[in-house]
DNA sequence: CGACTTAGGGTCCAAATGACTATAACTCAC
DNA sequence: GTGAGTTATAGTCATTTGGACCCTAAGTCG
């Protein structure tokens, strides 16, 4: 279609559909041991906004569900498996893309960046703490951000932390995703006895070795991998 | 474009984009006096599922924001406006619709049915108790079934029952809500208790009169009237 | 061996909540 | 007008929950 479209033949156009991720890790910073949220973004490699860094995405493919696509790009951009991955959002205001009518059907996901992904990067694939993810292309920015609050409401209400780790944890691990997600401290004692009596949380048999103190013991989440409520259409 | 398109042709097609909204308000029980959750729905005109009962929805429009759309369809069915209008879920199963690939994303409203609009029915616009909304088209009853949850958790958390009442209203109608949503009983000292440490809803200096008891003092609600977290776009 | 660090157990207190009782203020039947 | 009925409103008591804080356990490191 020409570009130079006027007004009227813009509305009569049908709206762009394109699914997009937000794709959240945990980094331990190497000086303060400290886990950070980091997030994945890619050059935008065409305009509009060329050369800037956005959120994962594309059009919708024909033959796979919403949530298969925010997975493949997923996969695509990361070559990892999401732990979690959940629709956040569906943007579709006048003004997001200057081109054309743009409807961007949002997921967040959770990976374990255990894996070698977290190293895969390239030219247009770059790993960003969250706090230094700002002047994204679009509407990015309020993208990441609702994605945060999202992920923050969810990590309280309680059965999303455990998949940012491994199948073993121990207690102080899993506190660390707390204070990374909430942004504060928590006190130990409180966390533990708030965990102990947590129904879907066993204790194994076995500790962690070779930290320079007592150490700790492993636990096991055995909830629900998957989200808690939303259908699956 | 021919209807006979094979399946390749299907998958290449672009995803239909549709708004759809549920609608929930109050109406009380002639004989109990209990208020019960309806909702209206429409009735189908056309294949697929040519007369079966459906959510109130339609294409996007050019020229207007996804909740301008979700606006006018309540608009255009009820002849009501909104008092709370959120974003639900967008659905993009592959099997929603038979003939299409559709993808639809739903909101969720609501109205106050003091007015003159659930009167205004007609041969395709019927209100249903949300108990007895069940058989209708597409996966609209999953989607009803969502909606409700989404409601129930809403009202949990605390700001939206106010919606469904006008702007002065006795503790024991807000307590009528609840119990409507939530479907169980509550006690009546106890939810007062509640509410009047609730900093946003504050005491009139006026009772209900007409009641054959004890006149109840009157509240109004002093919160925002928009949702509390979703963005704009 | 002693200093240090984190694990893990416990107490104390304040706030929130559920179950329940009692009194207040009105209408209605008689 | 008097008492029964109904709902509003206040208060009590026990349980639960969460935050602040303390103490001991079990390692490492100098």
């Amino acid at each position: 279609m020409d570009s130079s479209a006027n007004v009227s033949e813009r509305q009569a156009q049908a709206p762009a559909l394109a699914i997009s991720t937000v794709i959240f890790a945990l980094r331990s910073d190497p000086s303060s041991g400290r886990p950070e949220i980091w997030l994945p973004l890619v050059r935008r490699i065409r305009q509009p906004h060329l050369g800037r860094w956005a959120l994962p995405g594309g059009p919708l493919g024909g033959s796979e569900s919403l949530q298969d696509a925010a997975a493949r790009n997923l996969r695509e951009t990361t070559d990892l498996e999401p732990t979690y991955l959940e629709q956040l959002y569906a943007f579709g205001g006048l003004d997001r893309a200057a081109t054309r009518r743009l409807v961007s059907i949002v997921y967040w996901a959770l990976v374990r960046p255990d894996q070698a992904g977290l190293a895969r990067e390239s030219e247009n694939v770059r790993w960003f703490r969250v706090s230094e993810a700002a002047g994204l292309a679009f509407d990015h920015d309020e993208i990441v951000a609702y994605a945060l609050d999202r992920l923050r409401g969810k990590i309280e209400y309680g059965s999303v932390a455990y998949h940012f780790l491994g199948d073993r944890f121990t207690l102080a691990q899993l506190r660390g995703v707390y204070e990374a997600v909430l942004g504060r401290q928590l006190d130990p004692a409180n966390f533990r006895r708030q965990f102990r009596s947590a129904k879907d949380i066993v204790a194994t048999d076995d500790v962690l070795q070779g930290v320079r103190n007592r150490p700790p013991r492993l636990y096991r989440y055995t909830g629900q991998p998957a989200p808690a409520s939303p259908p699956p259409g």
